[in-house]
DNA sequence: TCCATCGCTGAGCAAATGATCGGAGCCACG
DNA sequence: CGTGGCTCCGATCATTTGCTCAGCGATGGA
């Protein structure tokens, strides 16, 4: 395979690297025996590394797509990126995504963090799956206002409630509508201390749980009446492809400001930057435009998704030259041993 | 092909290992991203490895053994064994090894080195092919006596003349036959100083250079009038199975001491023991039982063998059970970077 | 129920590794 | 033939890694 070599460098790459991969002798050992100088012998293996001499693969399970999950961070600087496997049907590909979120959580969460949490479908599913083994004692917190409109299990407060349920941990309820009628009614809410409390304590969280939504006519937005058809349109009219927290981004990540954010009750982007670990977690339902548009806004660290959704939003960031570039290029493995 | 794995330990072993070797992260950071401790990351990776979800390969050209070079080091204790490719010719089969062994002295020579030489045709051919690149000021010396009925290129004073030759270095001669008539004889030779301080010097020689020499009736020794046929027929009654500069040893590799031994002028096994590397060089015309015997009397450091004998002297060390048990069991992997 | 044993865990340390940097040799060009 | 730029080399240092060891909790037997 590697065919640029001379023979004689093909040669010395593939005795030194399997003495060094396969009989497990060190560098120095190696350079003692070739009469080369240890640094040497470490360039020799990373150029045996790099040329294809050594190939390390890693055999792993089927339903994994690692290799998905490392394109997804480098395109969009993400510090970690899980892909579920696909499913057909909508509700067990929710669950699925669910699952490792839950998982994820399970890991991440310690003793005294404070979890920011949205409203949503997919984050709806992940109480189901989220059993630690033992108790946490941390914080779930509504990031957003509620709906009467919608089951209750995609209502922030409920989420939150379950959560901390499942760990032993407490649960902080924010006590108000995701979307107010005007913007004095807003302002009015924000000064009552209970409401004020809420926000400022998600706004200190460590982590952030969130969805990611559309802006076709059958979004949550819509369904759960925060938002009219009209108003949904006029988004979509002014670029808009989807949302966290009610914040809705255009396709190059830029937030758009619309009349109807003086309205919402929930934290804002720069809240959400503040934010050490921003999860957001996405299943088939979404629009990849959505996801694409979030990622580019830069709020999110982590992204759970489906295998699908994984493959179209790096497609579609391969399509369109991002605003600043943030190369999809592979470079080559790093690392060898 | 992981299959004794749960789902979840080979779930995650794939991530790690993928996050290692494919993304270039440290132990460290993945231990972060997985809230475990860094020794624990360290465990799994290993574990990784030794269960196959990490499959790392040299892609080595096909003319190399490496696998065959690796087991001959574990079945004999080398501290090294090369491989040369075979061929169906036995004088360019003679030429291939040599030319190994010539590029290993050329690696491994420095200044101020002294070499001891033996006699042989395998041995012979090594001087054609030894062409360092700089001078090396070293010295090469007689191991052995010389024999007047063969060619003189496989005599060890024509050896040392034309290796020092060819690397600007010096060659010193052992002015005696290999085999005199009587032991008195060879005692009064060893006291003239001329014999005795060349012998004295290839006793300190920190390189041997050395052929292995079998017991029919057509090997070396014969050939070169060393030794009648009644002779070596004798030793083969003994149970000889090969021989180094002139000492003869049993399948088992104990050296065998017979009448002819005290005749001879040359270093002994355990001068050759106290040199530090022990270089034998044996191609497709020396039978692998001699090779195997002398590999098991233990004063060989570095093998220079061709293909075919290579994987008979493993083959055979595998069926006769060794005296002290040197497993040829296959280690697993030791590393992984 | 208590105690011995086993295996697992992570702190800490020594070795191994990767990376930087000044210097030497080499080539192309002036 | 001199010179500037180039690459390659190995001394040196910071980081990473492998490994040891004491402690902990689980397990099982008395």
């Amino acid at each position: 395979m590697p065919e640029d070599l001379r023979q004689d460098d093909y040669e010395l790459l593939a005795r030194i690297a399997h003495r060094y991969y396969v009989d497990g002798r060190t560098q120095e050992e190696i350079a003692a025996e070739f009469a080369l100088s240890r640094p040497k012998v470490q360039r020799l293996l990373e150029r045996a590394r790099w040329s294809g001499v050594v190939d390390i693969r890693i055999q792993a399970p089927p339903w994994l797509h690692l290799d998905l999950e490392t394109q997804l961070r480098d395109a969009f600087r993400l510090s970690d990126a899980i892909v579920s496997p696909s499913r057909t049907d909508p509700q067990s590909q929710r669950e699925a995504v669910a699952r490792s979120a839950a998982g994820y959580l399970e890991r991440r969460l310690h003793d005294g963090a404070v979890v920011a949490v949205s409203h949503g479908r997919d984050t709806g599913e992940v109480p189901r799956f989220f059993r630690p083994e033992r108790r946490i004692d941390c914080t779930f917190v509504s990031a957003m206002g509620g709906s009467p409109r919608v089951d209750a299990p995609t209502n922030p407060n409920e989420i939150c409630r379950t959560l901390a349920e499942h760990c032993g941990g407490r649960a902080e309820s924010l006590y108000a509508p995701a979307y107010v009628e005007s913007v004095e009614m807003r302002d009015r809410l924000l000064e009552q201390e209970a409401v004020a409390h809420t926000l400022r304590l998600a706004a200190r969280a460590s982590v952030a749980l969130v969805g990611i939504g559309g802006t076709d006519d059958g979004c949550t937005m819509v369904r759960s009446g925060c938002l009219s058809l009209e108003e949904i349109a006029r988004l979509r009219a002014a670029g808009a492809v989807g949302d966290v927290l009610g914040n809705y981004v255009d396709a190059g990540g830029t937030l758009i400001s619309a009349p109807h954010s003086s309205r919402l009750v929930a934290l804002s982007i720069e809240d959400l930057r503040r934010i050490d670990t921003v999860v957001a977690v996405v299943s088939e339902t979404e629009k990849p435009q959505a996801i694409l548009g979030i990622l580019r806004a830069g709020v999110v660290d982590v992204l759970i998704v489906d295998e699908g959704n994984a493959r179209t939003v790096l497609e579609l960031a391969r399509e369109s030259v991002p605003p600043r570039a943030a190369g999809a290029a592979a470079h080559p493995a790093a690392r060898g041993r």
